[in-house]
DNA sequence: CTGAAAGCGCTTACAG
DNA sequence: CTGAAAGCGCTTACAG
């Protein structure tokens, strides 16, 4: 029977098996924007930690379309888990939950979220940051955030204006730009500072992308970087030591986290209900030339 | 029924619906590199062409693992249909196929293929960038190639081939060298080439992350470019605009590709048995520093 | 037009 | 230990 098998190609129907034994050994990742270079790491890493176990891994990005329909479609046991590295997770966390989904969050979750959860320390990132700007000789730092109602700018944000207050240094909130995660974004944001009657001279970006955009919007105007602007990025993605200058950053550690992050999810999947678990991945300040 | 199915938040189980109907509404993105840029740009351009359709869109990234094994996960009807950005293309094309299930290749195809396909006209793109180098003055061009036994290196060389040959530039088999698409596996490549007793001053790269290889590999060798070694890349990832010297480019154009390719795959999985079509999608040169 | 039944292709608990 | 039956949760063709 096994060589007609073999002979015939024969593949057993995934639906009908995963109907009957109410599980697709199959997990997804929901990633918040495929094109930064920051998310094809993540997966990779995943990747590997999915190594050796027979789970298959189907990526879904957020960015284009709705979020909530994605993950609809992924409702239903379409997979056994996810794992969710988006800006806004709690409403799409809650929706995988109530459909009995084990969830792993690739972020910050607020302090009573009933999943696992791994990311980088963002409030010391960001304080990591400011501290370095500060031991430089900067004193009016400037924020160049992500959305801050969603993780993780919201934890940058507090580790800034904590960082900030501890050196004594002057919080204004005209220093503060949200902005979108994306160079474009970055750019216009770092514009409209650079163009206030008392610009700041150095600005965290809290990613690599809009730190980029900053550095565009320094050359436009003919400034130059670090001296008459120092910025500081957030992912060292390769980029960041391709751009000229090159970009001084904190490295995360995507590899880490997906890693991590699919271990967590595997330990669920085997029935695990202890306690939500929360790991947080090393992160180190790489100076390059930008600040 | 229905307000109460909305309160619940009921949801069909997708496996018996999919078992019911025999179709998943979802399809396959296989990848070749996730983290080579262009992949998730192309990415972005299918789920474009997927907008206002209800097919779900699943990625599988092909570099970790057994591609071999991740498309039999996709067999026996997880999705209706695949997309394939993959270098070799022909197994897994055939393994699809004989499960019945419609494929469209991103990249160039043997002329027997059964399947759709779209793709730049490697070929002419290969022919344009060592056009534009001799119009430099350029006599001793080396290629730096990924597999060439795998499209799109197979076309990418030919199309160096028939230019230098017609040309009439020295075709030597020294001067051709196959790499891995990456950026490390370029920059050993282009070692190889400028320690040869008589070494090529220009390189055309059959993608920009090998051509940022090259870039390293003159550097440390204390080499200028584009003075000492002009290189060319192909692709346009932001990486090539943003490295020093910037680097001269052929641009691709992946949203396209991937747009058209979404729509072809639709068609077929509405029914539609024409013959196989293949669809080239127009590139242009990006004149920059490096060449 | 409505509703009960058969069927999609597996797995698993159970009778023989 | 083997084999036939029931069940997974839908859809669809068909009888009423």
């Amino acid at each position: 029977v096994l060589k007609v098998m073999a002979e015939l190609d024969f593949r057993p129907n995934f639906f009908a098996q995963a109907l009957a034994t109410q599980r697709s050994r199959s997990i997804a990742l929901f990633t918040q924007d495929i094109t930064n270079p920051f998310y094809p790491a993540l997966a990779r890493g995943v990747q590997h930690g999915l190594e050796g176990d027979d789970h298959a891994l189907m990526l879904f990005d957020a960015a284009t379309g709705d979020l909530g329909a994605r993950v609809d479609v992924v409702i239903g046991r379409m997979v056994d888990g996810a794992i969710l590295a988006v800006g806004d997770l709690e409403p799409v966390a809650a929706r995988l939950g109530r459909a009995g989904l084990p969830v792993v969050a690739i972020g910050f979750p607020p302090p009573d979220a009933l999943f696992d959860a791994v990311s980088a320390d963002d409030e010391v990132v960001a304080a990591d940051a400011v501290a370095y700007l500060h031991a430089r000789g900067h004193q009016r730092i400037a924020l160049v955030n992500g959305p801050s109602t969603a993780a993780p700018g919201a934890a940058r944000r507090m580790g800034f204006r904590a960082a900030m207050a501890r050196l004594g240094l002057p919080l204004e909130p005209g220093l503060e730009a949200d902005a979108d995660w994306t160079r474009d974004g970055g750019a216009a944001a770092a514009a409209r500072l650079l163009d206030l009657p008392d610009p700041p001279t150095a600005a965290f970006c809290a990613n690599d992308l809009m730190a980029i955009g900053a550095l565009d919007a320094a050359f436009t105007r003919g400034l130059r970087v670090p001296e008459d602007l120092a910025v500081i990025g957030v992912d060292d993605i390769d980029a960041a030591g391709l751009v000229r200058p090159a970009l001084t950053t904190i490295a995360l550690d995507p590899d880490a986290m997906g890693r991590v992050a699919a271990a967590l999810l595997l330990r669920r999947l085997r029935g695990d209900a202890s306690p939500p678990e929360r790991v947080l991945i090393p992160h180190r300040l790489v100076e390059r030339e930008s600040a």
